[in-house]
DNA sequence: CAAATCTGTAAGTTGACTCTTACGTAAGCC
DNA sequence: GGCTTACGTAAGAGTCAACTTACAGATTTG
């Protein structure tokens, strides 16, 4: 997760995100240098969020799905809880309408 | 989203998911000290990832659900990419079973 | 084999991040 | 008012991450 917090990497991701990219295009979106851009790609492909195939020279990059399953679940903690809060709200204010009565 | 870099502040995050922690609770945790984590909670704080309570001389800090908006959104720009891969091979399987051509 | 193209790797520098210690601030208690 | 509790802030040290330049490896072309 530590991969997403570089700006440069993310839009890398962005790039590559269901399109089959080579390193130079990629590199060629950046103000960076070839060799930064090619370090991005190791950390991403090290992290599993990209998978490469070579082709020739030339070295293909796309966005893994599945590497994001972490991140998902991680964040699935946080909004699930934002849906058991409104639910609990929403009966609160049934449970008010019944009875009238208000507990803390 | 740098904010989630740091696996204390995950893990502060997780401490605070729908329930309310005071500082020092929080810090009770960590082998780290009460200002590292005071530090951490500063940060996720101006990242709009918690929300501050002031009780008496405490702090109670929780999670803000909306501020990991940003990062869902992020992140379902992959996971439509899977979907509709699994979507497209499946529509590929389908027009295989009926043609019955091996194109690719 | 030599030349050109596309790309990753190595080494070193700079800047940012995280931590600790020391101190300051606000609320409660007697 | 003085003491305690709970906490944030400031300043400085150590560490790690990102970048650049220089170089090396792999593939295609002649």
């Amino acid at each position: 997760m530590r991969a997403l917090a570089e700006p440069h990497r993310r839009r890398i991701l962005e790039l590559v995100a269901g399109v089959e990219r080579s390193a130079g295009e990629i590199a060629a979106e950046f103000a960076i240098t070839r060799p930064a851009v090619s370090q991005h790609l190791a950390v991403l492909r090290q992290a599993g969020l990209v998978e490469e195939r070579r082709e020739g020279t030339r070295r293909l990059y796309r966005a893994r799905p599945e590497g994001f399953v972490p991140l998902r679940d991680f964040l699935e903690r946080f909004w699930d809880e934002r849906l058991e809060r409104l639910r609990l709200a929403a009966e609160l204010e049934e449970g008010r309408r019944r009875s009238g009565s208000s507990s803390g």
